[in-house]
DNA sequence: CCAAAAGTGTTGAATGTACACCCATGG
DNA sequence: CCATGGGTGTACATTCAACACTTTTGG
């Protein structure tokens, strides 16, 4: 028998970019018996991401076996755009990943720079989500539950005057689920933790 | 070089019964550019599940390659109980996911017998998720979203009497987003579909 | 009748949306 | 002083938990 089963690694990289989400895409063959990071690892830069996840693994056209990460990132990241009809499966797959996390966890870390005024974060969330957001609630929503918080400064108005937007970041940099769906929570007083 | 990666497809397969999850595992190994689905099916007979879907690929301790999938049964499984840790790992993996979709989804379906009683509907919730669920709520959860609904006849009271319970089913047969998360809903009159 | 089991009504808390209104800045 | 972008206050809808109360049965 030649080589069995021949194993890729595929990285979804994503990134929002003025009002659009980039798909980046990169691939390493994992060598017999080696962690699956490793390969990972080699197909992009690792520590370039805030965040990290296994997607899924399917048996390609070609028969080969792959695993798809999706992978979050702040900065342009290097690699191709996706070209057939199973890369684009594949990012289609990354982005409703994001699109659903988004919702109930604080992904948003991991798309979002340091420091950021809602307006920014709304654009961020507009581009990922697909659908309007309003600044106003987003701020609430977030505020609320302990995803963002305020940090000292503020950003300038451009040209046109308006008032200085307050800056805010993520209070944590791990990803962390958010809203404990209200639906069936344990009874109780609330959690106490 | 020998067989460079092998790979194993795992089925774990859980099923609730007398108030307890029970776990089985079965495994087979994926011949060359062979759909996964393929050697799933060898694995286990697939038909015999309700709900079926991936959860993880990882490399284990052996260097062997496994890709795992939560297979839901309502009638006892064949199969061996997890024994190493690594299986046990792969159990609670399936558990958290099977305990996170029951509250956002309709996975119930793929536990509950064609017709039940909401305290046995109740008594399958509280084996998965661990606790406490009152039967009041639940029943009204599940018909407000519109999950399960009323069949005729009732469930005769036992020897200690009581009001006989009105039977239920659920409403879709294969998993469907129930919940779409409250949480940054699109604008707008609600959703028309 | 009384205990047991099931089902309904009602209240209150939590969480989001919508929208009006106020604030700070540039020209 | 006004347009513009940002922030706050408030009313309202939805959803669920809690719990009291009613219904239907067996003995």
């Amino acid at each position: 028998m030649t080589d069995s089963t021949s194993h890729v690694v595929v990285a979804v990289a994503l990134r929002v970019h003025e009002g659009r989400v980039e798909a980046t895409l990169n691939r390493a063959a994992r060598a017999p018996g080696e962690p699956l990071e490793y390969a990972l690892a080699r197909a992009v830069r690792i520590d370039g991401f805030a965040h990290v996840e296994q997607l899924e693994t399917r048996v390609l056209r070609d028969g080969a076996l792959a695993t798809a990460y999706l992978a979050l990132a702040r900065a342009p990241v290097e690699g191709a755009p996706p070209s057939t009809p199973e890369e684009q499966e594949l990012v289609a797959a990354a982005q409703a990943r994001l699109r659903a996390k988004l919702s109930y966890t604080n992904v948003g870390f991991a798309l979002a720079p340091e420091a950021f005024a809602i307006s920014e974060l709304r654009d961020l969330y507009v581009a990922a989500l697909g659908h309007d957001v309003s600044p106003t609630n987003l701020q609430r929503v977030l505020l609320r539950r302990g995803v963002i918080e305020r940090v000292a400064g503020t950003r300038a108005p451009g040209r046109t005057g308006g008032r200085p937007a307050a800056l805010f970041r993520f209070a944590a940099d791990r990803l962390e689920v958010t809203d404990e769906f209200a639906a069936l929570r344990p009874p109780g007083p609330r959690a106490s933790g």
